[in-house]
DNA sequence: AGTAAACAAGGGCCGACAGT
DNA sequence: ACTGTCGGCCCTTGTTTACT
């Protein structure tokens, strides 16, 4: 549920800039995620990373960097043009894992996790191999039987930033009969221990993903938004099969139909779909949600038809149509197939 | 006026390769 | 195993043009 919000580009309307902030003694970079006023479903997330070890000159020096940064160009010459003249590596990865979180790649990242943390039961733990999670990804081995250099790092830097972006969101809390509100603070997964095989290189986490292009060879992580199906939750469930290849040669920039698969799931969970019964779904907010907002109102609507006959394809949705009501907003109802995604309504 | 297609430019990613 | 560079490929996107 708090994915699709997480997840949110820079071209959402309802997304802020970066900024640096002092809390307390504490350092943040934060990048905040504001609510929708029309939709309560759709909660305000802030997603930060706490530079706490930072000393006072590396902190002076972030802060006349971020000073000289233009970022609302980002959507106009691209995010990795936007930050080009940030000169310390570290301070331009930041950047970037923020502006970027949850990009189509992490996201699969972290679906195959939770296949994997289905396959071994054991609980919201996971251990992987860094190569099968790049073979499931889809990338090529190169002639020596590895991987490119430059994919292993994407891979640290991906799992680093899913580890120490901090994710903080309130929910409203019965509290007899008052309402208050119970604020949570989470990261994706936290990645617990790593190795590396043969030689024991110099290998630190963070500043691998922060200067240099290494990546460990294993890892074990907790998920830290898992939630035991046994236990009294409701679920939404994916089917085994899920496909989280990146698409050969494709734009990994964009993934629309990941991403309308995640708001689906999120969706059946706010709304508890039960089986049989139809999710209903305005088009602005579908459009919004798959980060569909250019200029040509037209060509957004074909995209995402286009997204949704490819999730139809893949047998996700069993049928889609338009409702246009007069005077109301235009809303699509979906038939979910329930051999691929359920909510458990316990 | 509103919508849909055609055009053209540019971004980002992968893979290959050479070098350390 | 890591670093740096380059080309190719596909996709997105603002803009322009055509259509109803």
């Amino acid at each position: 549920m708090v994915m699709p919000r997480a997840s949110a580009s820079i071209r959402n309307p309802e997304v802020q800039l970066p900024i640096l902030r002092k809390d307390k003694g504490n350092y943040y970079l934060e990048m905040q995620v504001n609510a929708d006023s029309d939709d309560e479903r759709e909660l305000a997330v802030t997603r930060r990373v706490s530079l706490d070890k930072l000393s006072q000159a590396e902190w002076n020096e972030l802060e006349t960097q971020y000073n000289n940064l233009d970022l609302s160009i980002c959507n106009d010459v691209g995010i990795n043009k936007a930050l080009e003249n940030i000169k310390d590596c570290r301070i331009r990865r930041l950047f970037l894992a923020l502006l970027t979180f949850l990009n189509p790649r992490q996201v699969s990242i972290i679906l195959y996790l939770y296949r994997e943390a289905a396959i071994q039961d054991n609980g919201s733990f996971v251990s992987f191999r860094s190569n099968d999670l790049l073979d499931s990804l889809g990338y090529k081995r190169t002639k020596d039987g590895g991987f490119a250099a430059r994919v292993r790092s994407q891979l640290n830097q991906d799992l680093v930033a899913l580890h120490r972006t901090e994710l903080v969101f309130a929910r409203s809390l019965q509290k007899g009969e008052q309402i208050g509100a119970k604020v949570s603070v989470k990261s994706i997964l936290r990645i617990r221990d790593y190795e590396i095989d043969k030689v024991p290189r110099n290998f630190d986490l963070s500043k691998a993903a922060d200067y240099t292009y290494e990546l460990a060879d294993a890892y074990s992580v907790a998920l830290e938004f898992f939630e035991d199906a046994s236990k009294q939750n409701r679920n939404v469930l994916f089917s085994k099969d899920i496909d989280f290849k990146e698409k050969l040669g494709g734009n990994a920039k964009r993934d629309y139909k990941t991403k309308l698969l995640i708001y689906i799931a999120s969706r059946m969970k706010w709304d508890r779909l039960k089986e049989g019964q139809y999710l209903l779904i305005s088009k602005n907010c579908l459009l919004k949600n798959v980060d569909l907002l250019g200029s040509n109102k037209s060509r957004n609507n074909k995209i995402l038809w286009r997204t949704i006959e490819q999730l139809n394809e893949d047998d996700y949705i069993i049928e889609a149509q338009e409702l246009t009501a007069k005077s109301k907003q235009t809303k699509i109802q979906f038939q979910i197939n329930p051999q691929k995604i359920k909510c458990l309504d316990i």
